[in-house]
DNA sequence: ACTATGTTCACCATTTTAGTGTACATTTGT
DNA sequence: ACAAATGTACACTAAAATGGTGAACATAGT
């Protein structure tokens, strides 16, 4: 499961994308809007921002904002962040690969081949979820899901 | 990324799988020759026994065994065990379900579509994998991955 | 009875999680 | 220049999860 961490900036961050374009929002006003514990919030925008997602202003009238259009923003970078490797297994890692202590021959482990095609599966569901997409209404249509 | 008991019992029953219709194994052997912590892959053994899916002998030529036949033992089963839930939110979760305390309508939230996919191709690719499958050799054939 | 095995249950050290405390730096308005 | 409103920095903490270990016990086979 995905720690509050990660939960806290995807809400966070689908906000502030409804919000580009509009200048700055108070943190203060985003923890309470969107329910979210305020301190813990600011030490998830500063990490946001030192990843160049959001950019900051001190302060009367500042805020975080945006940087990125919301379409250049993804959930695979988000959850590696705040999540470590996307892969359940760091053999089937891409940016965290360590080679297995268990297989004399990675490329026949079946077990590995299952984690592979999760992590690629995912990886490619969370890369395709912009927040464009996730703030989009009625993303897939009314009818047929 | 998956506990190491996790990996643990999926490396041990992978092998007793193997060793499927043969009698008991000892601990000992398994630990050794699976380059397992002993003390720890007892607890592990236990749990999977009390999850009905080994049986277990004492004294003199006791051991652990598979009970089930390969085919009906899969990692959704042990992984749900060991990890907890398959979903990554709570709010897409089968076993687990949580309400959302985020949305005021769970059905429109895009984020939770996308983990609700997610969870639902990682189920099914966890359910398919089961030890018959993990240890076939060429599971896919040579050609053609 | 003896020995080889698994069983039980409590305990422990370390790391991670989910925050909080306190002081500081910068910008804006007056 | 000054005060107020903001974000910044970094250390700290409580609770839970992880990855085990210790010691005594129960059972089966010889």
């Amino acid at each position: 499961m995905l720690s509050q961490k990660t939960r806290y900036a995807m809400v966070a961050l689908t906000r502030l994308a409804r919000e580009y374009g509009q200048g700055a929002m108070l943190i203060s006003e985003l923890a309470k809007s969107e329910r979210l514990p305020q301190r813990f919030l600011e030490n998830i925008l500063l990490e946001l921002k030192k990843m160049g997602i959001l950019g900051s202003k001190l302060g009367k009238s500042g805020g975080y904002f945006l940087l990125r259009h919301p379409k250049d923003v993804n959930l695979a970078e988000i959850v590696r962040q705040f999540e470590g490797p996307i892969a359940l297994l760091s053999c089937v890692s891409e940016k965290a690969y360590q080679s297995c202590e268990f297989c004399k021959d990675e490329t026949a482990c079946n077990i590995r081949k299952v984690f592979k095609e999760i992590r690629d599966l995912t990886f490619e569901k969370l890369e395709n979820a912009t927040l464009e997409e996730l703030i989009r209404e009625h993303a897939h249509g009314v009818l047929g899901g």
